[in-house]
DNA sequence: TGTTTCCGATTGAACGTTCATTCGGGGCGC
DNA sequence: GCGCCCCGAATGAACGTTCAATCGGAAACA
């Protein structure tokens, strides 16, 4: 095929062929054989690359929560007052997981499959902050009302989920303008009024 | 022990069984043995009772979506304004996912468990139809802003799941004074200014 | 009451399948 | 010919499910 090192490319063909197949037949649902297939690559191969199928989804995790990271926090933000902030960075999050329906699902199968709950911990505290830090900022300027941050975060993180389940399960479907209608619900919830 | 028939505290046994261990284990994780041994009853008994492991999983799915929607219509709700009526029923919602941990871990794997989607149709259409007609009464009685239901649903379920999620997984703790500030954002995100 | 018959409830070993992982070998560049 | 990449059949563990055998109590009969 290509000139490129193949290597790589086997090795992505991996990651890409088990997270397009977690989207459609759920973490447990994709077995090594089908990863295989779908990468054009024979069953041992993987595991020339991998030490395990586990090695596999937690260089995928990793992957999307830096992704997520990148998407939310994608331009300048600086510039601009703290309500265009919050909009950009609500819409940017929830815009990636209706164009990333893998990277939805897959985040939500790990993080409710006990088996993997152990590596989790290593990573789990630096976006936290991140946000914690942002809603923060909000308050100290007078955008926001004084509340905890936990109590921000269910509703926004929770809407951001939500919304993107629903558009993905084709229950719903959210327009732009809709993603904006609903953040100004958010927003309306959380200014100063 | 009891004088009481055996046979239904044998099938309910393995019903509680089975919830707690999906609360501990996850889905795939419980193993029919499992829920054998966990239930004091042979592996061949619960063939007995359910066709098969699927049977256990789709009676435990209605009997928990009942329990959500009685929780949340606990009390008489048509005495007093649309306002308290909100604060109740989604407070409601929220403690009761908060005190049936196992609940909610068991609709969110099997909403994410594609063996089951099939199943799920059957009985979709009534629950979302009683929201959205609550909500479209606030609407017209003034206390909402006009806005489509599912932008509201996506605040307000998405805020209820993302809150009992963080109070489950240990990562936030809420009192019942936080549930009622985090009705109060929502409520102010929705409530006509 | 004592005995026999009967039937659903219960058991757990066995079966067939599926899966993650291993292993021995083949081909290709150096 | 050595090392690296790759293959796919082989392996063994784990799982859902089946089934022939057993249990225990209720009904029938004496």
């Amino acid at each position: 095929m290509n000139v490129q090192s193949e290597t790589a490319d086997k090795r992505k063909a991996i990651l890409e062929s088990t997270l397009e197949l977690i989207r459609q037949y759920g973490l447990q649902g994709t077995p090594i054989s089908l990863i295989a297939k779908n990468a054009n690559v024979a069953a041992g191969t993987i595991y020339h690359y991998f030490q395990n199928k586990e090695a596999i989804i937690s260089e995928l995790y990793q992957m999307i929560r830096e992704e997520m990271l990148a998407a939310m926090f994608m331009e300048e933000n600086e510039g601009s007052d703290f309500r265009a902030q919050f909009f950009r960075g609500w819409t940017n999050l929830c815009r990636y997981f209706i164009s990333h329906p893998g990277s939805l699902i897959f985040i939500q199968q790990y993080n409710s499959t006990p088996d993997f709950k152990s590596i989790k911990k290593k990573t789990n505290k630096i976006p936290g902050d991140k946000f914690s830090e942002f809603f923060q900022s909000g308050m100290d300027t007078g955008y926001l009302k004084k509340m905890e941050y936990n109590l921000v975060a269910s509703v926004v993180f929770g809407a951001i989920i939500a919304t993107a389940k629903y558009h993905i399960s084709g229950r719903f479907d959210y327009t732009d303008g809709d993603l904006c209608k609903i953040a100004t619900i958010i927003w309306d919830g959380i200014k100063l009024q």
